[in-house]
Formats: C-alpha cells, sequence, structure tokens
DNA sequence: CTGAAAGCGCTAACAA
DNA sequence: TTGTTAGCGCTTTCAG
C-alpha cells in the first residue's frame, strides 16, 4: 500500500526522512540500503526495505545526482524517429543498456541543426554520462557544448568526417561508391537517381557524392533524378518512378537508385504492377537494409546500414567509459556497409 | 568560445557562481538573467549573457530542479518502437510539447508488466511533471505509484477499462465490432484470424473479444486462426497466410482479419501473388491505418487507431495541467476508430 | 532593480 | 555496522 494505508495520504511527496522515521533507521542508513552500499545488517536492512515499501517511498534521484554528482542518463540525440532507421539504432542502444544501470533519454532534431542545439542543450544541462548524437556535422556552438563536456560523446552513423571525440558508423562515401561498382559491373548504363529533398541529410548526400564519383570514373553520370518530400514513402516510390520513367521514353533508363529502402519498395512494385521486367529490363537498388523487403515479391538490392550494430556499439563506448570512470580516449569504429544483391540488380540479359 | 577561450580549460563544470564573478553580478541576478525572471536592467541583462556565451555556461537543471522542485520532464512508457505505431505517437507528443517547455522522456517496456513497474519507477524517481503510459492494465504495484505520484496521468491507446487518472484512446472492443459487423454485412462467413503471440497484448486481445462477440451474435465463429512471433511481419503474413489457406481447402476461408496492417500487406501481397481474387474470393483487413499501405497494390482494409490524435490529446492534457498548476481532474477521451473499407473489403460478387 | 541567507533531498567523508 | 556533518548548484524568500 501507498503513503501509509489508512492514514489520508500526506500529498507532500515522501522523503528518505519520513522511511528514516518509519523504520527507527538514520537517513545514511537508509540511503545505503536502498542503494545497496556498503554493509548493513540484514535486521536493518529488512526493516528499512519494510518501511519503504509500505510508504510507497520512491527515491528522488534528482537530489541524489545532485549530491553525488552521478546521473545516469545517456542522452540520444537522432534527427527523427520516423524512418524506421533510428528506432532501430535505438534498439540497438537499449538492448545494451538494459544491462548497466544506465538510461536513454531521446531527442528529435528533425534534421534541424538549429534545433540539434537547442536539443543539445536542454540534455547537457541534465548533465547526463554520455551523448549519443547522429551525424558528425553540428553547429560550431553545438561541437563546442559537446568538447567542453566532459563526458563521451559517440557520433553515430556516418564515419566520413573528424569526430569530436568518438564515432561508430560507416562510411556513406563508401557505401555510394560500393553501390555505383555492383551496378556498373552488371552492366547497367543508363542510371536514375531518386532521392529525398533533404539538403541537410549530410549521409545521403555522401552517399550521392560516392556513387557519382565512381561512375564517374567509368565514364558515366546519373541520366536523371527525382527527389520527394513528405508522405508516404511507399507511394512516393511509386509515383516517382513513374515519373522518372515516363520521363525517358527515348533512351530508357536501366538502373534506378534509391535513396532509402522505402520508396525503392514502391518503385519495384509500380515496376512489377505495369510488367516492367525487374531486373531484366531496368534494376534497382535502395539502401538501408530494412527487414521488411523480406516480404515483398522480390527482394530489392540494397546496402545494410549496419543499424542495430550502429546503436550496440556506441552504447558500449559509453558503458564502458563510465564503468572506467572517464578514462580510456575516444574510439572509431567504421563498420563495412555489406552489399545486399536480391533479386533486381543481376547482370542484365545481354550487357552491352 | 567554450571554457575561458585561450585558457588552461578548467575540466570542473561551470557554475553559476564561475558567471557571476566573471560578469561581477551576484548569482542571483544572474540566475534572474538565465531565466528571463524578474526585472533586470537591461546593462546588467546584457554584461550577464555576454560573460555566460563567453565561458560556454550550461545550466544545471539538476540543481535547478532540487531547488524549484519544478522538473519540465514528461515520461512516456510505451511498449516498444517498433512496430510503427508507437513511433507515430511520439511524433503527435512532441508535436504539441514542442511548443511549451517539457520534454519527453521514453521508456520501454516490451510488452512486459515487470519491465513496465521497474521502468516507471525509474522515471518517477527524476521526480517528472506528468506520465503518459500505454495501456489500462498495470501491476497493483504500478498502479499504486501512479495513484500516489500527485502528478497527471494518462493512459493511452485504449478507454476500455478504468483509468488512474486521465485516459485518451480508442475502445478496441468497439473496434472489433464495428470491423465484424462490417464484414459480415459484406457477406463474408468463413473468416480466419491472423495475429500475433501476445497474450500480453491487451489491446489486440479486446479487438478479438469484440470481434468475435459480434460474429456469434450473427451465428459465426471464427474459422480458424494463425499465430506468430517475431520475424518481419510482412513476410510473417505472407507465410500464415499462404499456411492457413491450405489448411482450409475443403471449406475455403472467405475472410482473412489480421490483428495489424503489416500482416495484413503481407498477406494481400501473397494473395495477389498467388491470383487469388481479392476482395472476390476473399476479403482482407487490418488493423491501425499506417500510412504505408497507400503504396500497396490495392488498399487493404483497416480501421485506423488515432495514433497521431491520442499522442497529442495526451500531452495536451499533461501541459494544460502542469500550466494551471495541477488543479482540473481526470479526463477520458474516447476517439472514435474510423473503418476504412478500402479494396479488400467489398461486397463478394455472389453473396450466398 | 539587486543581493544575502536558507534550504531543496540526498550522498561523500569521516567519526564512532 | 551505524551515525554525523557538510555540502552538491541552484532558487525561494525576504530585505535592501
Amino acid at each position: 500500500m501507498s503513503q501509509g494505508s489508512g492514514n489520508t495520504p500526506p500529498k507532500r511527496p515522501l522523503t528518505l526522512r519520513d522511511v528514516s522515521e518509519a523504520s527507527g533507521v538514520s537517513e545514511m542508513t537508509v540511503s545505503r540500503v536502498l542503494r545497496n552500499r556498503g554493509d548493513v545488517s540484514e535486521a536493518t536492512r529488512a526493516k528499512v526495505l519494510e518501511a519503504a515499501r509500505e510508504l510507497g517511498y520512491v527515491p528522488n534521484k534528482i537530489a541524489g545526482a545532485l549530491a553525488s554528482s552521478r546521473v545516469n542518463l545517456v542522452a540520444v540525440i537522432i534527427p527523427s524517429m520516423s524512418n524506421m532507421v533510428f528506432p532501430e539504432v535505438m534498439t540497438g542502444i537499449n538492448d545494451v543498456l538494459e544491462g548497466t544501470e544506465l538510461q536513454a533519454v531521446v531527442g528529435i532534431t528533425n534534421y534541424k541543426p538549429e534545433r540539434e542545439e537547442t536539443v543539445l542543450y536542454q540534455m547537457l544541462s541534465w548533465r547526463p554520462s554520455g551523448v549519443i548524437i547522429a551525424g558528425l556535422e553540428h553547429t560550431e556552438a553545438a561541437k563546442a557544448m559537446m568538447g567542453a563536456a566532459g563526458i563521451p560523446i559517440v557520433e553515430i552513423m556516418d564515419t566520413d568526417g573528424e569526430a569530436i571525440d568518438s564515432a561508430v558508423g560507416i562510411s556513406h562515401r563508401r557505401a555510394g561508391r560500393k553501390m555505383a561498382q555492383a551496378i556498373i559491373d552488371a552492366g547497367y548504363k543508363r542510371i536514375g537517381f531518386l532521392g529525398t529533398k533533404m539538403p541537410l541529410d549530410h549521409r545521403a548526400r555522401k552517399r550521392f557524392e560516392g556513387f557519382t564519383e565512381v561512375l564517374a570514373k567509368s565514364g558515366l553520370e546519373i541520366s536523371d533524378s527525382e527527389f520527394y518530400s513528405g508522405g508516404s514513402a511507399l507511394k512516393k516510390g511509386r509515383e516517382m518512378t513513374e515519373a522518372i520513367l515516363k520521363r525517358n521514353v527515348e533512351e530508357p533508363l536501366d538502373f534506378l537508385y534509391y535513396s532509402n529502402d522505402m520508396i525503392g519498395a514502391g518503385g519495384l512494385m509500380y515496376c512489377l504492377d505495369n510488367g516492367i521486367d525487374v531486373p531484366g529490363d531496368i534494376g534497382l537498388a535502395g539502401f538501408n537494409g530494412i527487414e521488411f523487403l523480406d516480404g515483398l515479391p522480390r527482394k530489392l538490392a540494397t546496402m545494410d546500414a549496419c543499424r542495430l550494430e550502429i546503436g550496440r556499439a556506441a552504447a558500449e563506448i559509453i558503458a564502458k567509459r563510465v564503468e572506467s570512470d572517464g578514462s580510456a580516449g575516444g574510439e572509431i569504429i567504421t563498420l563495412e556497409p555489406s552489399l545486399e544483391i536480391g533479386d533486381t540488380l543481376k547482370r542484365k540479359k545481354k550487357p552491352v
């Protein structure tokens, strides 16, 4: 029962002192019991636990944190929650943190640098034990804050650039290059690109750069492109695919590279619905390796972004450093994005 | 610049006192400036702001919260982040909270009551301004904690039951009934049910109960059912659909009711791939109204769970109560789930 | 408009 | 094994 089962429950939140009085044990010892710290006799321990339970006492971490300057929070700052990639990163982070005292606190930036700065400031003001933040690009002020925070900072997703402290991710340039090479090797030549209207999505930009760079080396370039924003990605994928194909009937495209799997899946459906031979007439590829591709009629070629693994590794870096009391310096972990050929990136029937 | 541009940066975090000394203004006045509280002359204000910026000072909310017993955190406790429904609820919550001082902090329970209890306890120990928690079913201890917390508690998603304080959601029983009625009205008779192996998903259970209840009134019952857990829901939807259809060739099923849209979409794809006439031979329906259904070859019938709206309304209840200083009692908001007929729940060609 | 004093509820450090 | 004494960094309150 809570708040003294029977008495009029006092509306003031319970304190350690209340438990101390109810159990006849000093506040300090109560505190020890509640934190499993130091040696306490089994008898006192039982008395205290009983009193705390009986009262319905919930410790005040605010006070505890102030007194001990220890805060078991990890700030996680990500651009969005709505595109399937970050929830999976979160899952990886939580998997690891569940085994520790640490708790993730999430802030969303909507891909806006100023918003990121604000969110970071807010979170740092809670003096978390560490920060996990998406991307390597931040405002000067944000970088300064992180540099001065004196806690482990892990920048995730991307390793193409300078990290403040630690980083875990893949090289998106490399991912773009690798996909371009696979497409070229399969004999495709007239390549269309379909992506999001997101000048601030640096990772998509880097993939694009790597992609075009390799094409250029083979004397190729993007034949046409199409961008979208908002709405159901699957539907947009369909619409964009229709648009780009209809626009290029004279010299038809033979490959479409999508900046994410969801629009890629939409494109795949469009092609299947319209009797277009995939990958004979046209090849397709997306990016991310999201699980639901598994249920499509054909498996879309994609490149795994290692989301779960990134979350795990980032959380581990924080956990390790917290445990080791802040010693140990920054580490950079570059994961290798693996190409998944699927059914939509096979050599054309008649390579030119 | 941070930490005194040029000097060796002190590794101790900056305090108000540092800003006070750097600006020659009392701590109290510095505090006023930084919080935009009370009247401060423009001159002092400028001096303080300058000093704070120059030092790279980030306030310590732990100390602030302890002193003022005001914490701008809202605890949000949900079962999962990985099935598209809760991220959308989160979006609704954030939409509203962005316009306030409040910040959401998320905890994940994985549909486990004990885990929910732990997470709740952890979060309450930060003395948040409010709690938004999924569902009406909680352990006794969890209910006691929430009852005694003295802050607004909003239970979301479901309104079939007793709320501790406030609630926002739909009646899942009603959603189940409504779908059953629509299916019966369309003339379907041999109905299969496909769902998740989740004894603790009370909302799915309630939908199922409402569903079978209405069937019973028409002298019908579920002809067969199939359950899954884990893995790609889209793929599982395919597999389960194949299994249930192959199991019932003698007396074929003419309708499949899925407990969520993702497996429903998988089922739809299976049918289309195998030349099964939807909704002629067989009708299909899911649950949730997730946006991505828009891109499928046929639009799956579903029932909108009002996720965004639930998030918004819940956040508004908290915001309003925090603003009104805790007065105003609990309120229950029951949203109406709307049936979306789509292309897969039309009357059969030849109603029996 | 500005400042001084007194805690908020807990824990570190030391003493018994 | 248990208790005592000081704060943690800020805000409240009240006095200039």
